[in-house]
DNA sequence: ACAAAAGTGTTCCTTCTACACCCATGC
DNA sequence: GCATGGGTGTAGAAGGAACACTTTTGT
């Protein structure tokens, strides 16, 4: 038989920004191979089940979390021969964008799911890879969409969306700039009315996203 | 057993522009299901082939063309139950933009490819879906990316690259901005020295792809 | 000579960038 | 009051849109 049958898994990739760092949910591996070693949660998509619906069910086992909450795409899929020991395993990855969860990893199936830092190498298989792909897409979607407000919780500031930036490309932005940019901008956050005082100074006030699924102009990274 | 075994294809949207209009390779089914229906070229994966290297030797038995002479990239994956009557096949959809090849089709291992106006949907299974979403992301990736010159032979003038865009955005652009904007983008394009005459009129330099991968600033949509 | 396509220059306008400055709060 | 972060105003630079105008060919 020269035909691929292959054993079809999803693998997640689950981004959020934690104590301003961007962190990825992990999971420390069990059983051989890669005992012990961090790896991308996932898992085996079920009979008669879609792909989407496979991801969609493993983040709410792993996390406990409504997908709604957040941002959820197909990131790519991976099947390179050998990249799983056990035999011939093809994984379709998926890309989710989180806010920072209250206490979400605890009560779920994953007892030792962990947020670790993005850019730490050294995950099993070729997760390194798949998660480098995931946290460069994550860094080309904010230039042209809002996505940045679904590492936000339902109502943020604008600095808290201007943190969003940063910490995901790395960078400084002017606040004043960002600001007039954000606000302006048709569609991506709208004000709720409240405001509210985070640290010291001037309270800010509060937005939630906006109906806009693409930006134009985009805010290119410096 | 829960687990979704599966044979794994690709499935290849290759796209080129003929004749003025956006055209994509099919192929008429020769068995069922879905017989004498258009379909997308594909075919099952082998074993200890990696996806790359499938669509790839797809795209030269399907069109006797080398991959390099355009671009080539992984579009999407497709696995919901039911797609194919005959049983749980995943897809591994790959996109190709290519310039529009001499002799191409004629002399490859389908005897019924043709190119078809890539906006005439009764495909068969999901490929609808799949086109839809190649084609799409063909007119955005034009945007930020260097991309139009896949579909242009090495040697292009302006006006030709121009012609990518007008059909791939359905859109009129300015010749004198269009030529400006893209001679002055840092390594957009980068002239031979030679010059032809295409139609009447002055002739028109010539420009080969230049090293760039991204577009800064990006040539946006109007 | 004329039509047609290639290419340049110029003007206006929008957007980006940098930064001065005012506002509202905690301490 | 003073430090701190929120938010507005504004001038200059950069890039986009519209279009007059010159160049170089085929017929």
């Amino acid at each position: 038989m020269t035909l691929y049958m292959a054993a079809v898994t999803v693998d997640l990739v689950l981004l959020t920004i934690r104590r301003g760092a961007l962190q990825v949910l992990l999971v420390r591996r069990g059983i051989e191979p890669f005992l012990g070693q961090w790896a991308l949660p996932g898992g085996f998509v079920h009979d008669d089940e879609d792909l989407d619906v496979a991801a969609a069910r493993e983040l709410r086992e792993e996390t406990g979390v409504d997908p709604t909450a957040g941002h959820f795409e197909q990131l790519a899929t991976y099947g390179t021969p050998g990249r799983d020991p056990r035999g011939r395993v093809v994984t379709v990855a998926y890309l989710a964008l989180l806010p920072d969860l209250p206490a979400p990893v605890a009560g779920s199936d994953a007892a030792h799911a962990e947020w670790r830092p993005a850019d730490d190498p050294g995950l099993a298989f070729d997760h390194d890879r798949i998660l480098a792909d995931g946290v460069e897409r994550a860094r080309a979607k904010l230039e042209y969409s809002p996505l940045a407000t679904a590492f936000c919780p339902p109502e943020f500031t604008v600095a808290e969306l201007r943190g969003v930036y940063e910490t995901v490309w790395r960078t400084r932005l002017d606040p004043r700039n960002f600001h007039r940019k954000v606000t302006t901008a048709e569609g991506f956050v709208e004000p709720t009315g409240h405001s509210v005082t985070r640290d010291r100074g001037r309270p800010a006030q509060l937005f939630r996203r906006g109906p806009a699924t693409l930006l134009h102009p985009p805010l290119l990274r410096p």
